[in-house]
DNA sequence: TTGGTTTATTTTGCGCGCAAAGTAATATTG
DNA sequence: CAATATTACTTTGCGCGCAAAATAAACCAA
């Protein structure tokens, strides 16, 4: 005899596809909320996130080819090339042809990049505290992620 | 007298801004590389990942409007409207207007759409092989990305 | 040196993600 | 019932994310 379940309302049964089960769409979704939060934060230093993870990576190390900074960020090339065209046009990087190399460029932070720092040293701040998670599962968290990249690396 | 410390080949203190302390890089760039490591895999069933998310939330519950979906989903409408024209594109989903109230929009799986679970249903497997995470790694994983979507929630 | 490969970066094309503005239908208020 | 507000969705504009193709300089082998 067939099953009478139905579904009524179509309402499936539970399934492995099922949306609330999956590990990558709360993975997606925390990573958008995040960054859906650094937005108003960041609005006020008239930096994207993608920039603003470029100008840290920056801040950290200066100098640096767009393949290093690729490598850095872990972002890729292509979108590389418009992002620092952006940062460019605010005036908060030069970019030069290095020399002995002519395919290389070299990423440097310019004067107003430099004095931006200041005002995103107060950034960090003010996302824990909208985050406002315990150190110890944000550092579980970073782990996990971390994990999840290297074993995905390309 | 002024410190010695002098920052050699460009290279900043320890700050708080460092790239590598930021738990949502890591956020972010896991994020990535879980929709890259989902690209191999759904090109064979011509999704992309957002797609996919909608298809999938479409299986377990059939029938809803536009921003149904979107609450479940986490999207926005604006993302939705162009995505669910491509579905519709692909003979995956029909649309129609709700009786009763013409601003709603009732979103239904085709029959297509229907037999592509089945073709769908090897998918979280294939992923789980790719990432080769603990099971109780992941659910740790998504646990934590779950609170935090709940805490930033719009 | 020439021709072929590799490396560094840019360009192109498409699909989000999302804020903000626009449109149209329904609900509410006076 | 008319004026207003709200709701549901669409449109617009911009910035990624990334695969793939294009460009151009450096390297390398015959």
């Amino acid at each position: 005899m067939m099953s009478m379940k139905k579904n009524k309302n179509q309402q499936s049964e539970p399934s492995e596809l099922d949306l609330d089960r999956q590990v990558c769409h709360s993975l997606y979704s925390a990573a958008n909320a995040l960054v859906r939060a650094y937005r108003q934060t960041l609005e006020k230093l008239d930096l994207t996130y993608p920039q603003y993870v470029v100008m840290m990576s920056l801040w950290q190390r200066d100098g640096v080819s767009i393949s290093d900074l690729a490598q850095h960020t872990r972002f890729d090339a292509g979108t590389l090339t418009p992002l620092l065209r952006r940062l460019q046009d605010k005036n908060l990087i030069d970019v030069k042809v290095a020399e002995g190399d002519e395919r290389c460029k070299v990423v440097s932070v310019s004067r107003q990049g430099r004095s931006l720092k200041k005002s995103a040293e107060k950034v960090p701040g003010q996302i824990a505290c909208a985050v406002d998670m315990p150190v110890e599962d944000a550092l579980k968290l970073k782990g996990l992620c971390e994990t999840l990249v290297a074993k995905l690396k390309r």
